[in-house]
DNA sequence: ATGGTAGGCCCCCTA
């Protein structure tokens, strides 16, 4: 099963890209973040021309969340239990037996900024949800724009962004505490080239430059890990017109002796 | 330390 996360930084402009890159690509199971897109404008029919069924919880400019996959998405769910938020970052379907996760992560802007704590807070609940949903679902995959970049190996330039916004020790910490309920950060599962990044701001043509941050993660739960075969970061889709300003990331798993 | 670019919306906000 090949499983991907994309944060396309509005699904109208982008749509085309994700078309392309699902014929070129065929993932399972797709997660999207900010599409920036209300329900009724989300294009439902291009996706499902492309073979792919789809659940998708967004609003208007901001945020939002969808989850494209080939085999029907079951028990829906979009809210954090216990936080009461407008803000549409959160896709939870079982598809296939497989519990996934879709997440866009609040940015938080500014360390010590409201969103900041905004952001903390938010992980705080994430947090105890995945525990709760691990308790339910032995095969869990959580993907998405985790807004951290899990350490300095992750960062173009650590000096520049330490105790940054993306990189402050606190949301280190919230992520450390996801980790620690038994998720693997698949990407490191395996040996990657060094400056692998998911994300490059558009300015100071930050992309020419490879001065980006990994902060598109795909986390796997044990009994998921241990059939991982590869992770990794599809570069190519930055490099078209009119990009996102992140790529997609990409896993694959599946049994011993089978695929 | 600052600002730059992109997207959406209504000229400013978020990233």
């Amino acid at each position: 099963m090949k499983v991907a996360s994309w944060n396309v930084n509005s699904l109208n402009v982008r749509l085309p890209h994700v078309l392309d890159w699902l014929e070129a690509a065929q993932p399972d199971i797709l997660g999207l973040q900010e599409t920036k897109l209300t329900d009724e404008k989300f294009p439902s029919e291009a996706i499902r021309e492309a073979g792919y069924e789809v659940a998708y919880a967004g609003q208007k400019t901001y945020n939002g969340v969808a989850v494209l996959a080939r085999s029907p998405l079951n028990d829906v769910m979009t809210d954090l239990p216990g936080l009461e938020d407008p803000q549409r970052r959160v896709l939870g379907a079982t598809v296939d037996g497989l519990r996934f996760i879709n997440l866009y992560v609040p940015n938080g802007k500014a360390v010590g900024s409201d969103k900041y704590e905004y952001k903390l807070g938010w992980l705080d609940k994430l947090q105890a949800w995945l525990a709760a949903e691990l308790e339910r679902h032995e095969r869990v995959v959580v993907v998405g724009d985790f807004n951290i970049a899990p350490a300095d190996a992750d960062v173009h330039d650590p000096e520049e962004w330490h105790e940054q916004i993306l990189c402050s020790t606190p949301e280190r910490k919230a992520l450390g505490q996801i980790l620690d309920l038994g998720f693997t950060d698949s990407f490191r599962a395996f040996e990657q080239p060094e400056r692998a990044f998911s994300w490059w701001d558009y300015r100071m043509n930050n992309f020419k430059r490879n001065r980006g941050l990994r902060i598109d993660l795909i986390l796997t739960s044990p009994a998921v890990t241990a059939e991982l075969r590869t992770s990794t970061i599809e570069r190519d889709p930055r490099t078209w017109d009119r990009p996102s300003d992140h790529t997609p990331v990409v896993a694959e798993f599946a049994p011993d002796g089978s695929g």
